[in-house]
Order: C-alpha cells, then structure tokens, then sequence
DNA sequence: CTGATTGTGTAAACCGTTTAACATTCCGCA
DNA sequence: TGCGGAATGTTAAACGGTTTACACAATCAG
C-alpha cells in the first residue's frame, strides 16, 4: 500500500502539500494539485482514514443504534441515514441492540471505540441509553423516535399523541366505542404516547366507550398471542389498533386465527407503512412514519451540532413530524349488533 | 479524553505494560495488571480503535456489502453477521449499493479507507464486483449467494439449482405442466441457476411442460407487472415460481391483481421465508434460505483467512447449503381443466 | 520605493497506540 | 556458586496522516 510519503516524492513536494491538496484546504497551486493528483492515480494511491482521523479528531464516521435491522422500519430509516451521509461525506456504522439494554450499552462503547463523530439512537428503552449512559460520555447524539423524555438531547419522532387522536377519529367515525390497543411494552414512550392519544380522543368525543391497552412484547407472537387473549374476553373489542409494524403482524395473526374477518367483524388500524404490505389482505389502515422527513431532520441537527466546538451551540430541539395516515380495507363501519 | 499515557502515569507503569493488560498478552505481571486495572476504572479510560488500527494494522473491522438493507432477507443476514462479528471481537460496517455497480464501488472504497480486515460481498451483479474491482484490491474476502462464477474468491451460497429441482418436483407432483419463472434479472447466478434446476427436473420428468423466464427487476411493482404481463398471455401458467422474495410478494400481488386465487388457479411457490410472511393470505410455499447456517459458513472461511498471512492459506472453497423447503396453502394439485 | 499582504510551499511536531529490542529480577538447578 | 531461562518491565521507534509555524516570493497600496 502506498502511502502520502510515496505520493509526495513521486510528485516531488511535501507530505503537506499532498495534504492540502487531498482535503482542499485551498492551500495548495495549480501545479502542485496537477502533479500531486498524477501521483495519486499512478500509484493507486488510498488514504488510511485511520491515520486521518487519529491526528485530526474527526473521524467522518456516525454510528447509528437500532433496536433491530430487521424490523423493515428500522431498515427503512438506516437506508435514509446512509443516503445523507454519502451525500455529506460521511459513513454510517450501524449496530443493533435487540432490544437489550446490556447489549446496547456494548454496543455504543464499541461504537466510541472508534471515534464516531456523533451518534444516533433508537433507544430500546425509555429508562436510558444503553444502562447508565448519560450525555457526557457521548459525542453529538440525536435521540429518535422513543425516549423522548431524555429532554438533554436532541429529539426527533412522530408526533405520536396526535397521531393516536388521529387513529382514533376515525374508528369513532366508523361508530366504533370498543377499543384495544396492542403495543410492546408499557415503558416505551412512543407507544404509550400513542395509546395517550387515542384515550384523549375517546374521552373528547364524550360517549360512552371501552380502551384496553395490551401488552405483547417485541415480537410477532408476543402480539398475537396477546391479542388473542383479548378477544377472548368479554366486550369483545371491534376496533384493534396495533401501535408498532411488529404489533400490527400479530395482531393479524390474532384476528385470522379466530376466524374473524377484517373490517366486518373487527376493525384493525396499524403503524407503519411498507411497500409490502400491499400484499396483504384486507390491506391494512395504518399510520406511516415519514422516514425520508424523519431521517433528514436528524441529520440536519447531528450535522449542526458536529460541526459546532463541543459545548457551543442553540439549545436542545424537540422535533415532531406528522405521520401518513392512510385508510384502506381493514378498517370499517361498526356492524349493526357489534 | 483520557489517553494511555495517562492511565500509565496513574498506574505508575510504562505505556508498553498498560497496552500488554489491555491486549492481555501475558507480558503483565499481577500487580501490574491490577493497578492498570483499577487506572483504567478511575479515569474511564476507553482506547482510541484508530491509533490501535494505525499501529498495529488489524482494524477488527469487518465490511458486508448488501444490495439493499430494507429487503428482510439481507437484513437477516447482516443480524447474523453482527452476532457472529461480536462472538469474536470483531465489528461489522454495513454498507448498501442498492442494486448500482457504481455505488457499489463507492460504498467498498469507503470501507477500503477505513482499512476493514476483511468483506463479505453480497455482489449486486455478477458481471464483478463494484466496477473492475479485483481480489488484488481487496482485503480477505468471501462472496456471497450470487457471483458464483467469481471462481477466485471464497464463496458461500444456497445449492440454487437443487432448490430449484426440489420446488419443481413438487410442482410436478402436484399436476401443473404450465410453469412461469420470475426472476428479477437474467445476469443473477443465483437466480438464474435456480430456473436452470427447475428446466432441469422438467426436462428430467419427461413429459410435455411449458417453461417461461420472466424478469422483474428488483423491485415488487416491476415482478407484479412482468408476472401480470405473463398471466394473461395464451397458455397461462398453472405455477409460478418466484426466485427471491422480492419476486414473490410482486407475484402475490400481480395473481391478487387477476382476481385468480391460490392455489384454485394458479399455485405459487416462491423464494425466502420470514416470519411475517405468516401473516399472508395464503401462507406461501417458499424455499427457505438456512441465514444462520449460510451466515456461520461464511464467516468461519473469512476468520480463517483473515488470521492468516496473505497470500498463505488452502485453496479458495464454494460451499453451497440446502434449502429449507416448506409446502404451505399457495402450492395445490392443478385443476382438471387447469 | 517601502511595508504590508497574499499565495504557495515546507519542516517538523503531533495524534494514541503497538511492538521490537533491550534491561532487570528471580528461580531452579547443575 | 554461577548460569540459563522465564517472567516482567521499560524505552523508543514506528504507524500514516494533519496541522502549526515559518519561509519566501510576488503583488499591492500608499
């Protein structure tokens, strides 16, 4: 591998120059940044990003800590990421925590490891980053989506509350009064959020109606099987609202294993919106997050903050973006005797 | 930042001996490893990745380059290689080309600069990898699925044609004669050898059948087209065989499109299998992909190599695994008048 | 014509580790 | 007693870039 020294004698200037030419500090003449470019093609030349960033404290690099990669949602949001970066000469180095705080927490540290610039985080629990983590021992971080409490940092999410309201009117325009809502976990702020919001809209709307909210865990079965428990009981719910992708699966499941038919015997409204989910059926209602719009706000604001000395700078942002909420075949008018 | 400096002038011992605890290397003595120990706590002292990689020219940084991270099958495969990746102390850098030979490019000599140990190649096509990028330019490196033909690197596939003798033989039990194949392009080794197996076992059988490639492209409205396309020529097949899942949500939805129902009218038997694929109406036979197995494979060849000396080491190896096949509702016995 | 300014380039220190190469101590054993 | 290793440390030179400080020439304002 050859290395800057061999550029610079092969062009016959500085180390420096070579430099200056490769990072255009503008320091550098016509006839150095000639000879030097030649060198570099000649000789295949590659810089170590290593070297680069042990001396200049900046390593171009964003880590981005997900829950899961395979929860399309998140996929969605770390294909957006990486497109922002490319485009600001960045990269991305994504990590997952399985939703396991001690698994997150390794997987931050090996992320400070190697000197990310800044970080972005979905948080797999509202009670904190990674266990103990606190703001002071990362770089420039911008929180999404959950942990929306942790007000010292950057936030960015859906405005989930009015979501939920939105969710809501509808079912209750379609006359229905009997609700559940399915989500994983009590602690996640996101969902509850979301679950808030459909409750304020049911106490808005002032009639007499019904709200269980289920827990399911994190995983297609958890739901389901939570689901189904459900309507099992008494005052069967004719409205199902699933407030995650992984939910609204389950929830799916739930109702097809009981032999009910979407939207006559039970209404079902989602979250998250994917391309193939169209090749479900009925084909869901639901509620999609603006990942491109989500994306771009987050690194709008890690990018401000990076290139600002540490310490400087406005204070925290609290973003939130409205989601696309989209009626289809799965949710409709309450029967008669429901 | 604490630096090792530091955490030696605490200890009251050399730099040399703080990086012997550190690596463990067995070149510390006990009481000098517990006051390193116990340095290393009191300052929070986490190492700098970037000097140790410039130093010691191993990164422990591993590159997977996938065609696309929103497609749930390549995301399972880079959950599996985080695992493995954490298992032995390595990190993984996860990079997309989105299907474009020319980001593709880019997206390696990113991880090239970050000086990577080593890459897993998911090439997005088989005419090379990134454009004219040779194994002489890259780190140890194993291929994987497509770019079969690639014959100088390591390589790591499902048996694509035996996938595709198994999916036809089961066809062919069921009745159908009349078979179109979705693929989302011709120059995909692995798709392609998966409608070779099944022209093969057709061949084999004997009898009169009716064979039709069909491409897509890589998206789901590009296979639902072409499929639909197909469905209403003369001679309509009675099975279609979609060759990864992207194909196969496009067929869903293009035999959705007709109004034709599965399996009634026509069966389907596709590519890749996830688990909310549960929650499709039928629940489609598919050919499963062992993401573990293929994963582990993988990278056991890629340790292996990376922990030798290059340019040492046995003969590059193909290894190829089976399918996981799995009849489901949308594979049926052909109609009388089929 | 002079002094300041701008444009271009270089030398050398430095970033935080790892790793030869070398030094010391401590043992066991002939 | 003396000698050969282990065992344990240390020193100092890399690793491949960036950046600060400085040098020199050419240009410009007055």
């Amino acid at each position: 591998m050859p290395t800057i020294k061999d550029v610079a004698a092969l062009a016959k200037v500085s180390t420096a120059t070579v430099s200056h030419v490769l990072n255009e500090t503008g320091r550098a003449g016509l006839h150095a940044k000639e000879r030097v470019t030649a060198a570099i093609a000649e000789l295949g030349y590659r810089p170590n990003a290593n070297a680069a960033s042990l001396r200049s404290r900046r390593s171009r690099l964003v880590g981005l800590v997900l829950p899961s990669i395979t929860n399309t949602f998140f996929a969605q949001m770390a294909s957006e990421f990486e497109s922002l970066a490319m485009e600001s000469g960045y990269d991305i180095a994504i990590v997952t925590s399985n939703e396991d705080q001690e698994r997150e927490h390794e997987r931050i540290q090996a992320l400070l490891f190697r000197q990310t610039d800044g970080l972005i985080i979905y948080p797999c629990s509202d009670k904190g980053i990674g266990n103990g983590i606190t703001k002071r021992d990362l770089p420039p971080s911008v929180l999404m989506d959950r942990g929306l409490t942790l007000a010292e940092f950057d936030t960015i999410g859906l405005n989930n509350e009015l979501a939920g309201r939105t969710v809501a009117r509808h079912l209750l325009e379609l006359g229905h009064r009997r609700f559940t809502v399915v989500l994983p976990e009590l602690a996640l702020a996101a969902s509850a959020d979301r679950a808030r919001g459909i409750e304020k809209e049911l106490k808005a709307h002032g009639g007499p109606a019904q709200l269980r909210v289920i827990t399911g865990g994190h995983t297609i079965e958890g739901s389901r099987g939570a689901l189904e428990q459900d309507l099992h009981r008494d005052e069967r719910p004719t409205a199902v609202v699933a407030t995650t992708n992984v939910a609204t699966l389950g929830a799916i499941k739930a109702i097809q294993a009981l032999q009910l038919s979407m939207p006559q015997d039970v209404s079902l409204v989602g979250f998250d919106d994917f391309e193939w989910m169209t090749a479900l059926r009925p084909y869901v209602t639901a509620m999609g997050q603006p990942t491109r719009t989500l994306a771009s706000a987050a690194w709008k604001l890690l990018v401000e903050r990076m290139s600002l000395p540490p310490g400087t700078g406005r204070k925290v942002q609290h973003l939130t973006f409205d989601g696309n909420f989209t009626i289809r075949e799965s949710s409709g008018r309450v029967r008669q005797n429901g």
